[in-house]
DNA sequence: AGTCTACGTATAGACAGCCTACATATAGGA
DNA sequence: TCCTATATGTAGGCTGTCTATACGTAGACT
């Protein structure tokens, strides 16, 4: 996976892992590896500041929490959390559309 | 449409819009617009300097011509381009695989 | 003649998000 | 003791897209 080509997109897949349930940041990179079938395997590097950003932007609610010893901040989605994510998935739809008219090769 | 979006998605499209015909910068632009239904309108400062980084990487030929009182440099595909632009296509079909098993909500 | 728009190419610098690498720390098993 | 998995976080680099600007021709309109 093209490290570009999730720029701009990391924000949606964030937002819809944690539409089921609240998650703190490891479980939320193992969630995305599951679920993509171990295609995206995104690093912390990228996953805590955008954590970080989207918490500053009120889409998520971050809580400290202690498990088993090991301190975890664990996100839930607000509900302007909800909406951006709404939001994201036509904007998802809008760009693979567009795209694809570009891409596909019967045309 | 977001510019952040379009990350790593750029030569892809070049290559699949000079895939038909051999076409120069200005009228890439005006290609792209029209596939896409309006929904790409790319800026010339993002077009012209990643015309000139696939001419360097061998995915394209540019040559300049005069139509009319107007120099143009127009660009083909080279077989290295066509290569890349199959490699392109699959990488697509991956990535939006991937971020839609994500996004999509009925899982 | 002067102005405006479309056509056409190009560069400089700003911006922002994703990356690598590193730092820190606990728990549990070999 | 050492290693791995778990868990969070920052600093700095990278790079491709954007905005803004520059340059120039052709043709239409006033």
């Amino acid at each position: 996976m093209n490290a570009d080509a999730l720029r701009g997109h990391m924000e949606a897949l964030l937002l819809s892992v944690l539409e089921r349930e609240p998650l703190h940041g490891y479980a939320i990179i193992e969630a995305l590896r599951e679920r993509s079938g171990g295609a995206l395997d995104v690093p912390t590097g990228t996953v805590y500041p955008a954590l970080r950003r989207l918490e500053s932007a009120g889409y998520l609610a971050g809580e400290w929490a202690v498990s088993g010893g090991r301190k975890r901040r664990t996100y839930r989605l607000t509900d302007a959390g909800r909406t951006a994510l709404a939001g994201e998935r036509s904007a998802w739809k809008a760009f693979t559309s567009a795209i694809g008219s570009v891409l596909d090769p019967s045309r």
